[in-house]
DNA sequence: TAATGCCTCAGGAAAATCCCTAGTCCTGAT
DNA sequence: ATCAGGACTAGGGATTTTCCTGAGGCATTA
């Protein structure tokens, strides 16, 4: 009997998967959690097997959790899971140190294949995104990072606010916020702030 | 027995929502769309009771294709259903024709309570939903509603296009374009590109 | 016929952004 | 102890974008 923590922000999804993994008699979801703080506790009340965890949420995003529940129990095995296969969200999730990673628009049929993949130890990747990560692995754009700074002024940036805004919020210069922002943008080889803001809700770092 | 047409585009949510539906005996759920024309096909066939539909869609937004589907059947009972409760979009939902509305953060038991009530004939909104549409309509935001050009520009914005190569794509002047942003960014209240970006992905009208 | 709304465009002022340079501070390695 | 490198900070000036105002053509409608 495998045991798995769901991991999700939306109440209707995790009610809907629990109850496909109930007709399953080889799966138990010993628990459930709406949000990333919920989560780390939850994985060390229950120390499941498997945790199944969305990336994009209120409180913590999948990525960190992921490091932090590695870092505490290396021997879980997590399954990303989220709308969009972005690549860095994608790559950013496997090196935190998930086993697996699907996408919402797969079936629960490769979900369970994905646990038992990820059970027996080895990663689980539907085609679409294996191809993806190979081509980043390629283009060598694993290595783009933000800094804590530049995360800061990206997520106040795609909120809405001002460059005048965020350095009073930041308490820092004009000067210096579009310096951060500009470094951003030549990081991740944005043109604007439409493809910031995309960027931000893609990996989680502000919800639409 | 209270036929129900089931529309997302994750499949992993379709099989989750339905499976909890084949619970109870008071539904059958008879079809499931991944996207808006399969929902107006499927609709037509089926000519379901209760239709549970997304907003944010691939090819056509859940508003548009309720709007075509009350046209034809307006006996149709329409429960809207998004992860964020956007004023406008929860406005114009109901505008199209939607009965009853909900986020993916509320249980299934309120799923099954709005197809109650919207099968007698009444508007479902959770509380956290009434209030914003109460204020949306004392606020007379009712009548905010974009033209079909002002419509594309922001697709085309938010997509990550310049105002010059939109003016391209298009075959406008940039201050055409530049119209028409200003314009809808008048009309909904906007400061930025962020929150233009954020709108647009809100509403369905482009995919993060 | 008027009136209204949509789409189209332009000029000029104001604001934001981009490019380049550069300083400080801190950490880790030699 | 010193040095290298990254993170964070910031300014000057050029460039681009945005904002505001005004306006003509065209279709639909009253």
């Amino acid at each position: 009997m495998v045991s798995v923590l769901l991991v999700d922000d939306h109440q209707l999804f995790r009610e809907g998967i629990k109850s496909l993994f109930a007709d399953n008699e080889r799966f138990n979801v010993v628990a459930c959690a709406e949000g990333g703080e919920q989560a780390l506790a939850l994985a060390k009340e229950h120390r499941p097997h498997v945790i199944v965890m969305d990336i994009a949420m209120p409180d913590i995003n999948g990525i960190d959790v992921t490091k932090r529940i590695m870092n505490d129990y290396p021997q879980t095995k997590i399954v990303g899971l989220s709308m969009h296969g972005d690549r860095h969200v994608v790559t950013n999730m496997l090196k935190a140190g998930a086993a697996g990673y699907l996408l919402k628009e797969d079936a629960f049929d490769d979900l369970i294949k994905a646990i038992d993949i990820v059970l027996q130890g080895k990663i689980y990747l539907p085609e679409k995104l294996s191809l993806l990560v190979l081509q980043t692995l390629h283009t060598e754009e694993t290595t783009v990072q933000l800094t804590n700074r530049e995360t800061r002024v990206v997520q106040l940036l795609a909120s809405g606010e001002g460059t005048k805004e965020i350095a009073d919020t930041l308490s820092i210069s004009v000067k210096t916020v579009e310096t951060h922002r500009a470094n951003v943008m030549r990081k991740l080889n944005l043109n604007n702030l439409a493809d910031l803001t995309r960027y931000a809700i893609r990996n989680g770092l502000i919800v639409p």
